[in-house]
DNA sequence: TATGAATGAGAGTTCATTCAT
DNA sequence: AATGAATGAACTCTCATTCAT
């Protein structure tokens, strides 16, 4: 029974990431939940209402970028470690249009934690063993990398269908960016905790396209 | 009574971007309408339906955007010009959020021939004078002038009003790209038929939280 | 000035009578006005509200079947001038289709009194005529006829353009249920009054698709 | 539940009927579903739209004059099964007032298919039972049957409240015209597909009131 | 527990009517 | 007197959410 409630969850996150991603954010629980092969009741068992839908979804994706992250750890160069890293969520982004929309819009921060300090956790470790074998510069920080990648994304984004790969012509400007040497900042760069508001700020924004807080 | 009427059409359209800014672009017509201190059914005389009136909106936001590429042609450094055109697009993008997502779904490209025309034309030129001056790449291309405003407007994008300025971190590697000797692309550019096309792909799927296109 | 009003109140109603026919009784004023080349506004200072301008097209329809009893009467031979008045009124019903529609709704009974009585007399005056000469039954009423002619006009507002003659098949067999030695009427005829009343109650129905009557 | 719903969707056609029948066709929705003791919601979990709901009575009404042809048919006597089956039709039509509008556009000739099959099946027995019996005249066809009933109808809906059996004092006449030796027609008959025809024909007129089809 | 029918608020759109010019 | 812009109530239809089965 249990292993059965699981699996329709897994079912509608599924069935609900495809259909955001061709019908668009704004599809209809009664579609998602006709693509999963059940009933939109079913769905309300499993998520208090189409906004929590969306954020699991936002954290499957989350949860997608943090193995990546954490597959780069892996790698022993820690220069390609990084590069690894942007071409993974790159890949991934390309794969599943709407991702940075629905990444971004993570949805609630105090839910998410766990995943977000890993995924934190990873990025730090990843550019300080970068910084400590001198192959990225001293000033980038963390949320650096996070920008980068969004920004790449964006390009993904838009080029869309038409030339999926655009990421791949700005990719060596990015990294290039990072080396020692790269063109100099031409700010401060936003700490993790800054960053997360950010996010959680944007989010709001994303958010009103499901509207409908918690009750209460 | 013309005139009256052209106001209240301007009227309508800033009411519009106000509230797409601050409610997202699925903002009821009764609102804007409100906003703008204005009956639905006089948005309905100026405007055949909602699909119109974010037309007129993204319309006006390009109509914006090639007039500051238009002004930096008038700088005569041709490498501050271009730099001038990334300072003065990233900071109308950054004073009324969501221009992005207005911009980028510009809604009907037979409609708006002109301006994007004209905008291919003054980056082309821009790109010419910093290549022939020796301060840009010669392998640079308009479009790409077009991905990088992109790739920067998408910082500020989720940024935010946590730091609507957190594009000026990235702006000198952005620049540094475009200068001769900066890292390799990796992939070619799109031609600006392309990148008129991926836009125009781009814009479908803004396009469906607005549908219902002219009749008959 | 007096003449220009006059021509434009015409205009109108010509207008209105051929939008109706091809657009429906739910054809919009602003779209009449257009079609007679004027303005909303004009239309309401000829008429009180789409309803009287419903009616006035409706009285011009009285007007022209008045006529045609009018010039039945002129006719020499009394069967054949019944036979004249059913063809002529059948004539016009097949050119303009909905003039049944338009004309049972003559709308405002107390408005119509002097067109109506004019039919009433001229249909009892063409009955007595025929009844005198001895070619209709004595049992006839003046009712009969416009009964007899409404039937006919259905066939033809039913098979409309396939076939817009197709009361022609079932004429010779009305005009002989009028002949002496007919079969015999199932009931009573309705009166001049009650038929008026049923043609106003009816009227009730129709009206609805124009509703809003006067105010107060 | 299911026996619930298909109990709302007769709910929902009475209703209609009623509705129909005192407000006329141009009824709101919300106002059927209300007087139906329903939400719109579930007019539209049944209906598609406003058309498929006057699709719906309008099956209906041909069911029930399919039922009365057929029970016509039981009837031993050939030619009082025809007075049979016009007097059942006008009952029906004048305790339903409406009903001829809606019969009349019976909406999608390609999804009644079946239904006008047996009507035309039913009435053709109908008369060839009586040639061959010789008390109906040779020429007639079955369209004459329909057209006959039709203009009979009209009389009731026009008499209404007043007169609601008008048709009576007609019928003789019409059935006299059926009998071997009445007036000759005036023209050739239509066949079963040309009334179809007409009748799709008609509809169009109808539906002009209702509009909007099924997408795509 | 799963289903899908029911609900009704809300969105886009139309149009009779009013009124400033 | 004529115009057509402005208004807003009303209509059709959608969809998140609830609830009977």
């Amino acid at each position: 029974m249990r292993k059965d409630a699981a699996r329709n969850r897994e079912l509608l996150i599924d069935a609900a990431r495809e259909v955001f991603a061709s019908r668009g954010i704004e599809a209809s629980l009664d579609e998602i939940a006709k693509h999963a092969g059940l009933g939109v009741g079913t769905a309300y068992r499993h998520f208090y209402n189409k906004h929590e839908l969306v954020a699991a979804c936002a954290q499957q994706a989350l949860d997608r970028v943090v193995e990546i992250a954490e597959q780069a750890l892996r790698v022993e160069d820690p220069w390609q470690a990084i590069g690894g890293f942007f071409e993974g969520v790159l890949r991934l982004q390309a794969e599943s249009r709407g991702l940075r929309e629905v990444f971004l819009g993570d949805y609630d921060p105090d839910e998410v934690g766990q995943p977000r300090e890993r995924l934190v956790a990873a990025l730090s470790l990843l550019l300080a063993r970068g910084q400590r074998a001198g192959v990225v510069r001293e000033d980038a920080e963390p949320s650096d990398l996070g920008f980068l990648v969004l920004m790449l994304c964006s390009v993904t984004d838009v080029a869309g269908t038409i030339a999926p790969d655009m990421w791949q012509r700005y990719l060596p400007m990015v990294l290039d960016g990072l080396r020692p040497g790269g063109a100099d900042f031409g700010g401060r760069a936003l700490s993790a905790e800054e960053m997360a508001d950010a996010i959680a700020a944007h989010k709001k924004e994303l958010i009103r396209a499901t509207h409908i807080p918690r009750p209460e």
